[in-house]
DNA sequence: GTATGGTTCAAACAGTCGTTTGAACGATGA
DNA sequence: TCATCGTTCAAACGACTGTTTGAACCATAC
């Protein structure tokens, strides 16, 4: 009667699951949420229509879980990587070269690994930021914030010359240039024009990035990224709740 | 016979096409290009289905041209402004902020402009370059490639201390900021929550993201934006097409 | 042996998709 | 007045959407 849990789950829906996940996840990457149909993940997946409704109950939740499964293992060790430097730090307050470090660093190590992400990781982790589809904003919005905000502290530690709303909006242009960038729709065909391996006698497979490719994406990137972080305060026109006159140069003109 | 072309343009289909421009420009905002059917278009515009059709010749071509009528503007003034402040110049090359400002000032002006662009002017230009779908992906980079190819030369001039390469990146990095910033989905609460406006007597309405939000919007990114593009350079572990043994550090770490 | 419960399956559901059709409208020019 | 041309319209097209159904399968538990 009650189940007696000999190994009751991996039976072979396990498979299924599994299966439906990866054809899931590839599609995504290509067509975004509204863009992928049941059928083009059943078909690729070789499973039955209806075994994603029985699966996941239904084309949302799906794609929450599927991204829950790669999502969820970066950001817990973003976490640990984040309290492992601070601890590292004893008291000190990390830089912000480490507090970026602790994000990039477990990004790039799940890119490495095909068992929890694999080639296309990076890829995915900026797609489910520039995809259009409600469905997908709200979980993330609502599934990492938590994460978001102690970064956010760590940042602001980091920095502590930069005001807190200035701060908010450059944390937003650094999750843009990264999400655009990884999401890559036209980033390969720049990595294979500008960037050639350096052993030029293997010649990427045509649309493949492979993990070193990432690996000085992010190099290029952190660079930039940090120096925006740093840059000096804009002049803003009328700077709300605070009509101190301190003004210093013109912002965009 | 032959048309003696008295005014045979704006009898009425022309009030029709603009209906249809506007409703497909409101609806692309909110649902992206996959999520939005011509259905949903034609029932805002207050016009029959099948005049998308007769008059855009399908869906596609409804959205290329609903795009071109808010870009191309945008484009020319770039372009009309950035030579202006090179003949300005004479002969001594354009600052670093000079080229930016000849990318946010002509937006700034259209989002000003009720009859070119207005309110969502700018949340319409970031969706754009975020939208997954390839049809407007490779409308917009068919359509704009030169645009880009002279801003990314009169970049070279100003940053001659940053290789081709590396630049082409961070122009990559400096649109993805700009591009998911704009298009905003988060951004609005952003700025209601982080930045009230100077006068709290007028609290905005809820949603509706105005002008003055905009410039300071671009107030804050530029000098993010221009941080980063003169960051120092990156220390790639293996510089390419240069295969000599010399690798430093990992990329991130 | 017979139940049981998790899993797969083909088939169909009602609805929406973009597109097409052919008739009607209404102002223009002969 | 009649023909013409650009435009609008209701209706339908076949294909595709996400979801549901109820029967079949099959290893396990009794």
């Amino acid at each position: 009667m009650l189940k007696a849990t000999p190994v009751p789950e991996a039976r072979n829906g396990a498979d299924t699951r599994e299966r439906i996940f990866d054809a899931a996840e590839a599609l995504f990457l290509e067509h975004g949420f509204d863009g992928t149909s049941m059928r083009m993940v059943t078909a690729r997946a070789g499973a039955n229509l209806a075994a994603v409704n029985y699966h996941f109950g239904g084309k949302d939740g799906l794609f929450r879980e599927m991204l829950a499964r790669r999502l969820d293992p970066l950001h817990e060790a973003r976490l640990a990587l984040l309290g492992e430097r601070r601890r590292g730090a004893r008291g000190r307050s990390l830089g912000c070269e480490e507090v970026l470090a602790a994000m990039f660093i477990p990004a790039l190590a799940l890119a490495r690994d095909p068992a929890r992400g694999g080639r296309d990781f990076l890829r995915l982790l900026g797609r489910a930021y520039v995809d259009p589809s409600p469905v997908l904003r709200e979980f993330l919005s609502a599934r990492y914030a938590p994460t978001i905000e102690t970064f956010k502290e760590a940042f602001a530690a980091a920095l502590p010359g930069i005001p807190r709303r200035e701060l908010a909006w450059r944390l937003h242009f650094m999750l843009g240039a990264l999400a655009y960038t990884l999401a890559g729709a036209d980033a390969w065909r720049l990595i294979a024009a500008l960037d050639p391996p350096p052993c030029p006698s293997a010649p990427p497979a045509a649309g493949a990035r492979d993990t070193e490719d990432d690996e000085r994406l992010l190099a290029r990137l952190a660079p930039f990224l940090i120096a925006g972080l740093r840059a000096p305060l804009p002049d803003l026109g009328a700077p709300a709740a605070a009509p101190a006159a301190q003004r210093t140069r013109a912002g965009t003109a």
